[in-house]
DNA sequence: TTAAAATTTTAAGGTTTCTTTTAATGACTA
DNA sequence: TAGTCATTAAAAGAAACCTTAAAATTTTAA
């Protein structure tokens, strides 16, 4: 996990910077709410953790800023024990947690652990026909594991269900619009394909439609 | 509340103990750091409060053995304003927060309130993958120790279970947003530890999902 | 502070896997 | 049956990946 954290007291955030690495949290710290906000657009931190208090531009602002831009990294504010308000300010604004300072750093590994364990953004995709479950991320069909252009030819498949995929959409789709590619390339791979769902479904075959293209089928 | 308060300076013992009983929170003093540490492994307090310098053994070595008993109790050091790098040596070693002499009692108080908000639960945190435990904060897989960035990636492949990490997701969580990164690293990183991961399980093997990135898998 | 140790980065060569190409053979239909 | 279309195997080529070792850097200990 990676996060960012912007924070004005030095002192402070080297201490925490430390224990979360022990953790093995990895931390980017700047004490500059500019910066802060530059970073935040980048789109490789799980949480982003904003003290409210910063020269030049608040975590209130850099908050609303960063929201404004449909940024959904989880956000967790920071503040004085004094200042109640800005918690109910921030958590209009989009933030996802608040914590109230002093605080412990045990504290904020559990709320990042937290709002890290929600399901994660982008849920697995996985593709049905029949008795076949092609998940998309890990490229495998009910286990095995398809290269890449196999992988693209058997979504076409799936998402067509009972339809013909025409062989030169397949052509045009995978290969591209240099049209160097020849029809041999689709039945090869259609052929490579073939041979995989055999070996892990008795039921999904591969039809050929002579002269027009390819479907899949279920056997009974 | 209890606690227990370790300060040789008798007078600002004094007057900060009679204005904590007023708030009704008992307050067990000692100026003698032995007596502190003797104290301190009793399972009675809610907080410790260790000033830094002490006659005989130092608060933050009060604190370290503390810590090295495993007992959880929060504690907040003491300090004087130059003695700067003490603080982020106490938070490393353990502590929960600190404060700066001269400090107000009322400060004191709010950050004792702070600190017993909530239960402290500080569980040590064991990844388990198949027959791999991989202990956080020790960094180490079934015994053999990891370094950092090992650690990081084992962490993330454990974390996603059987699903595949992409490639570039590991650069920009391991390696960070400035992108200087290189795909060699992972590559390099996944070879370290597949080397390690074999001296300590027969089972768990990194399989390589060519062109997307990698994932665990148990084998039998 | 310096020296030693550990970790990270760089770089190069080797290996594996995937893609493309070729081509021989088999199947369909006009 | 001729001619088109389909399947398969096998090779050559390309790209991704693996490993290693040494250089550079950071951390640790004295």
């Amino acid at each position: 996990m990676r996060i960012l954290y912007v924070e004005d007291e030095k002192l402070l955030a080297d201490a925490v910077s430390h224990l979360l690495k022990k953790q093995g949290i990895s931390v980017d710290w700047t004490d500059d709410g500019e910066e802060g906000l530059r970073l935040a657009k980048k789109p490789v931190y799980d949480c982003i953790v904003l003290d409210i208090m910063l020269p030049k531009m608040s975590g209130l602002e850099i908050l609303e800023i960063v929201r404004k831009q449909g940024i959904k990294t989880p956000i967790i504010m920071l503040s004085a024990l004094s200042e109640i308000e800005d918690k109910i300010r921030g958590l209009e604004l989009g933030a996802d947690d608040y914590l109230a300072k002093p605080f412990k750093t045990t504290e904020l590994i559990a709320r990042l652990n937290a709002l890290n364990r929600r399901p994660p953004i982008r849920d697995r995709k996985i593709l049905k026909y029949a008795d076949l479950k092609f998940d998309i991320e890990d490229r495998t069909v009910n286990g095995v594991s398809l290269t890449e252009k196999e992988a693209e030819i058997l979504k076409m498949l799936i998402e067509a269900g009972d339809k013909t995929v025409q062989k030169d959409y397949i052509l045009g789709h995978v290969w591209g619009a240099e049209m160097l590619a020849e029809d041999n390339y689709v039945e090869v791979y259609i052929s490579y394909l073939r041979k995989k769902l055999a070996s892990v479904s008795k039921k999904v075959k591969i039809k050929t439609v002579r002269g027009l293209g390819y479907k899949l089928c279920e056997e009974k």
